[in-house]
RNA sequence: GGCAUAGUAGCUCAGUUGGUUAGAGCGAACGGUUCAUACCCGUUAGGUCACUGGUUCGACUCCAGUCUAUGCCA
């Protein structure tokens, strides 16, 4: 078995319910985590939520209630959508864990024993209306909109400081080396950009202006800010310096990771200051940063100001989709990873409907419909001319396109042997076949579409996994799609004679009204 | 202002190290078929490959500059 494969999510910052931009990741993190299962791979797959912090503190206030009681109905709701979305993640972290509580204050230790954490002045722009230091983006944003900026007032404090500017030279030594630690790579460029000056950051608050976080070691006046708090979440997900045998065990096996799937906006903190903590924590760092980009609507950014908050339920409500897999299916096939994607209710049900239910569903209702009429339901035996539709060597490109995270492509690659079976049925008609009972080459015919079928439910299980069960079991398997090996693709066939089970369609038409591209105003 | 990415058929995008008539899917039009979820199959779409110069026997593909969009930084 080759090396376990260890894959993280960005955790969620818990003051709001996720929506389809939050779903779009993990999704994208479940397809690369059911991928590597299918080849064989152990893997250990993390997500979870952000719970400290200045803004939560504020909102569950606001509400009227504790911010741990907040943090623990959004930890929910996000897991309640996990599970929805059918994301197979093996662990859900939450910095509110009291694992992470130890973990943080271990690796804060660390870093202090590295002499890595210094006190110093720390300045910063407080809002006294928000009670809060301003982040440059916030600060941005004003400036942006033309917000009033005359209340804001310099404050300084005394802070701890994580030595950045020690791990500078290392870090850009690292990147220029390591090609694909950043993908894709023109993200790199960016990276290498900011390094230019690096100053040292922040890594605490006073508890005046932050209450609701993890206490600074040895300081009750003093609370760890976001940057070591919330990117720790990735080694107590695997329970780094736990004294138990068998968790170091685990770490030893899966550490570092293989892929942190992250959103562009959140880029310099894990291409920058996560790899220096690592080094001053003397770990090997990842081995790609998948950055991916932004779901908009109708090219439009999704904000709860707008009224364009769209979620997968809203989606399966609107469309009466049976299951989640048409919302994986197109915001993976229709937009280049990497790249920003653009929802409208036009472009998913006709990517929907030309795809997954004209093509791919239909064509298996076509065939179980000959199969019954023409063999009473029984797959038919073959001839010695037989041959399959996909050729082996057709694989291998599909696994690199999955394997590096070219998921239009690969979703490009398998719908085009769905295309190949319609044609090839067009071609051959075997009603025609029937007729002129010619049951031989009639057998090869429907067994050659009936095993096509069966190799692109494989293919396509990482994406549509409930779809593709659908499609397995009315092809007549009984053993579970989710232990499919990618070997069984061309290393196996369709059992003669097997029963298949004609059923309900995997995926009726959409065919809702259109009902504008903003999504439900709630 | 600095750095970077992109600009290809109505739409979404492919175009490997430069080489005969620039591709796919969707949409549209017309035709075919009937096993099927009004599905599927075939044919048709005449796009100055943003613009201008240059290198070359030859450039969408290399170089320089311009314009536009976007991102990061300042």
């Amino acid at each position: 078995m080759s090396r376990p494969f260890y894959l993280t999510t960005a955790i969620y910052y818990a003051n709001g319910a996720p929506h389809i931009g939050h779903a779009y990741e993990v999704i994208a993190a479940d397809v690369i985590a059911r991928f590597n299962r299918l080849i064989g791979k152990q893997v250990f797959f993390l997500t979870g939520t952000d719970e400290h912090g200045i803004k939560v503190q504020k909102t569950a206030l606001a509400q009227g209630t504790s911010p741990k009681t907040y943090v623990d109905d959004i930890a929910a709701v996000y897991r309640q959508e996990w599970a929805y979305l059918n994301v197979t993640h093996d662990r859900f972290i939450r910095t509110t864990d009291p694992e992470h509580y130890e973990l943080v204050t271990r690796l804060w230790n660390k870093l202090v024993e590295k002499g890595d954490i210094y006190k110093a002045q720390y300045t910063g722009t407080y809002c006294p209306i928000r009670e809060a230091f301003l982040t440059d983006r916030e600060l941005k944003l004003m400036q942006d909109t033309g917000e009033d900026m005359s209340k804001l007032e310099a404050v300084t404090e005394e802070n701890y400081f994580f030595r950045l500017s020690n791990y500078k030279d290392r870090v850009r030594e690292f990147i220029e080396t390591h090609e694909t630690f950043i993908l894709p790579a023109y993200r790199r460029n960016e990276v290498l950009n900011q390094l230019e000056d690096l100053a040292d950051i922040s890594v605490s608050r006073s508890k005046k202006s932050v209450s609701w976080g993890i206490p600074v070691p040895g300081d009750d006046e003093q609370v760890i800010y976001v940057w070591i708090d919330a990117l720790s979440n990735y080694l107590t997900g695997l329970d780094w310096g736990v004294d138990d045998a068998a968790a170091k065990e685990r770490f030893e096996e899966y550490w570092p990771p293989n892929v942190q799937v992250i959103g562009k906006d959140i880029m310099r903190f894990h291409a920058i200051y996560w790899p220096a903590m690592l080094m001053a924590a003397d770990l090997p760092l990842p081995e790609h940063l998948l950055v991916h980009g932004f779901i908009t609507v109708a090219d439009t950014k999704i904000s709860k100001s707008l009224g364009n908050v769209i979620t997968p339920k809203d989606l399966v409500d609107r469309f009466e989709l049976p299951n989640v897999d048409p919302i994986r299916y197109y915001f993976l096939a229709t937009t280049p990873f990497g790249q920003d994607g653009s929802y409208t209710d036009d472009d998913f049900k006709a990517k929907v409907n030309a795809d997954l239910a004209n093509n791919l569903g239909n064509l298996l209702n076509r065939t179980l419909n000959m199969t019954k009429k023409y063999f009473d339901g029984a797959v038919p035996s073959f001839s010695k001319d037989y041959q399959g539709l996909i050729d082996i060597s057709e694989l291998n490109p599909i696994r690199e396109h999955y394997d590096n995270y070219r998921f239009s492509e690969a979703m490009q690659s398998i719908m085009g042997f769905v295309d190949r079976a319609n044609k090839y049925i067009n071609e051959k008609e075997p009603w025609t076949l029937h007729k002129e009972e010619k049951l031989e080459q009639l057998g090869d015919v429907i067994y050659a579409i009936l095993d096509s079928l069966r190799q692109v439910a494989i293919l396509l299980y990482p994406v549509c996994p409930s779809l593709t069960k659908d499609l397995w079991a009315q092809l007549g398997f009984d053993m579970d799609l989710d232990q499919a090996d990618w070997r069984w693709i061309n290393g196996m066939l369709t059992p003669v004679g097997q029963h298949t089970r004609l059923g309900e369609p995997v995926l009726p038409r959409l065919e809702s009204e259109i009902v504008g591209t903003g999504g439900k105003k709630k």
